[in-house]
DNA sequence: CCGCTCAGTCGAAGCGTTTCGACTAACCGC
DNA sequence: GCGGTTAGTCGAAACGCTTCGACTGAGCGG
């Protein structure tokens, strides 16, 4: 394995000089830094991760710290990651990730303080997450996706809850539904503080509020069960419902396998529309999900760029952006059954909505 | 942040000493390690990863190489992520997750070459992977989840899939079926020369000879169209078809959704046996499937503890090892119709092989 | 009681980079 | 032609650890 000092003798300069060539830290004639590229394509040089984190105080890693429960990483996480891996790579870093949970703040404190990390990435932020103190604590560097409930001094990005609830909402209406109910996380999770479900929540009741309608929510389990026990639920509480908005990509399975069973057809008896929901897993149903496309990738990429931001300079400004998910219209949505007569009007203007 | 001369100093210390204390190189007197301990403790001190690292020319870190497409990850690799994240980690080491797929090669000769990983993890194993060549070369340990189809000198740990379709087949032929039709990865995949497709290939067709009985398999694109695809062609090709044994986790939601669409009942009419599954996307189902528990946890830290032994002696010894998924019985697979009076005796006969 | 071994400790030399201060020429305006 | 920049380069000192060789006593068989 090569070091600067062979690439050093070979180019006949001073390691010094090998190392302003690379970095850039310093201007280096163009003759000579031919000289030593040539030389280090020669040898195959590659630098020395370790060497260099020591003496610049800089691993060039980055930590994404992503919880992983049994449930596992749903496409939406996933285009997350390879869209921040990628924006990592191309800036010379390297992402990896940690399956440190909220309960792991030793192992956390470990990996922090061993000045292993540049920057950290937290994904699934609680209201209160002691992630964050933890890391503001030992100076890392952090951008959160999502948000914790006092952001001053924090960059984060995250989804448009309220815009993307609006859109659902009001793309239902369109359709002519008056009788929505929402189903959102379940009521641990809702009283764990977990934001999204907070959000959706108050986002849902204002937007049926905004059209003069009466919202009502209720919380299912992360699980097939959980979507059945909701449904069922949901019938008693509603029984004239005609359409469903659903937060929760593992209930809405159960959901629609129970309304199958008592024999509601889908879209014509109830439309389903999922939210924060990857294309993929939309298409698993049948019929295919009428679901708010979550922004995965671009999410990804504005989170590494933002965290970078602030390594680089250490008072770099605060950042917090909000990325709306997009209507993607499939078969689990269309107007009400008992409509009549309206329905043709209803779809045309669904329809004039979605291209807006 | 404190250093080894912080500690040093306090504990009066040399450098080398501490050293000794916190790595056991050598033997050092209860006493001073003691003093040593107290003194890291006030200064709470943690030892500097890169300096480390540099110094003992090990990272300390291991790399866990996993693509990430689009379809993210399955509750089964969750669960070896996790379980490997806990073995290592156990073992004073850092894994980090690299979504480097196949294609980067570069990237991975980079991150190699860096000398930023003391080992490897290989997720998604093809029979021709060029990773473990580019790992070899660069003299990095690695052991493989999956196998390539030369696998001399490597360490694995696998699914035993010769077992597991044993079972799984077994377990149909035991409810009474003898129209099995085994819907696995598509054609591409195949071609590709994915390993376990082909060897549920084989091992199906082994297993069916076995019972005398003709074995059927068809491709099926990832995804829930490929599931109805493969479905009508199964029934184009086998119309009395009576049970699916699946290996397509994305594909068997579709495949149910049209069965249910073609008004055939599960168990009733036709059962359904998913392979490689975790019991939560099982669960997913409607009605639950009946499925092959992947030993997702146990494969992650047999994993890591057979790559820290390469870690640690250069030349230990190569370990290929195989654990079989369990069979687990749920909604989905049941006696055919047609069996009429011999249900009963199937399936005292199939709770019998269960127990076993 | 001699020469050994061995546990326990120290000092110093790396490990392969970055970065700082210093030096040399060339070039500027005047 | 003179001080003052500036581009380009070098040597050496970090960075914070591990590890090697060497030293000191204590214990021990003969």
């Amino acid at each position: 394995m090569a070091t600067m000092q062979d690439v050093a003798r070979l180019a006949r300069v001073s390691v010094s000089t090998v190392s302003y060539a690379l970095t850039g830290a310093r201007p280096i004639s163009q003759a000579t830094r031919d000289k030593v590229l040539a030389a280090m394509a020669e040898l195959d040089y590659q630098p020395n991760a370790m060497a260099r984190g020591l003496a610049s105080r800089r691993s060039r890693i980055l930590g994404l710290l992503l919880p992983m429960d049994e449930r596992g990483l749903g496409a939406t996480e996933t285009a997350f990651v390879t869209g921040a891996a990628a924006a990592a790579s191309a800036a010379g870093y390297h992402l990896v990730l940690s399956p440190i949970g909220v309960g792991d703040l030793d192992q956390l404190r470990r990996l922090a303080s061993q000045r292993m990390l540049d920057g950290a990435l937290l994904m699934e932020v609680q209201l209160h997450d002691p992630r964050v103190d933890v890391l503001r604590e030992l100076g890392v560097p952090l951008v959160l996706i999502g948000r914790t409930a006092d952001t001053t001094g924090l960059s984060y990005v995250d989804i448009d809850f309220d815009q993307t609830v609006r859109a659902a909402v009001g793309h239902l209406v369109d359709l002519g539904h008056h009788r929505i109910v929402y189903v959102n996380h379940s009521a641990d999770t809702l009283a764990e503080g977990y934001g999204p479900a907070l959000r959706t929540r108050d986002a849902f009741t204002a937007a049926m509020a905004g059209h003069g309608l009466e919202p009502l929510m209720i919380p299912a389990e992360d699980s097939a069960a959980g979507g059945r026990t909701a449904l069922a639920t949901a019938l008693r509480r509603v029984p004239d419902l005609t359409a469903i908005l659903a937060m929760n990509e593992s209930a809405v399975f159960g959901l629609l396998g129970e309304l199958a069973a008592r024999g509601r057809s889908v879209p014509d008896d109830v439309s389903v529309v999922s939210m924060v929901t990857s294309p993929q897993v939309a298409e698993l149903a049948t019929p295919a999900l009428t679901a708010m496309n979550s922004p995965g990738s671009a999410l990804g990429r504005i989170a590494i760029e933002t965290l970078l931001r602030h390594v680089d300079v250490g008072d770099a400004q605060i950042n917090q952006q909000l990325l709306p998910c997009a209507l993607e219209v499939r078969g689990s949505s269309g107007p009400p059954r008992t409509e009549g007569t309206t329905t043709e009007a209803a779809r045309r203007r669904a329809a004039t909505r979605r291209r807006a």
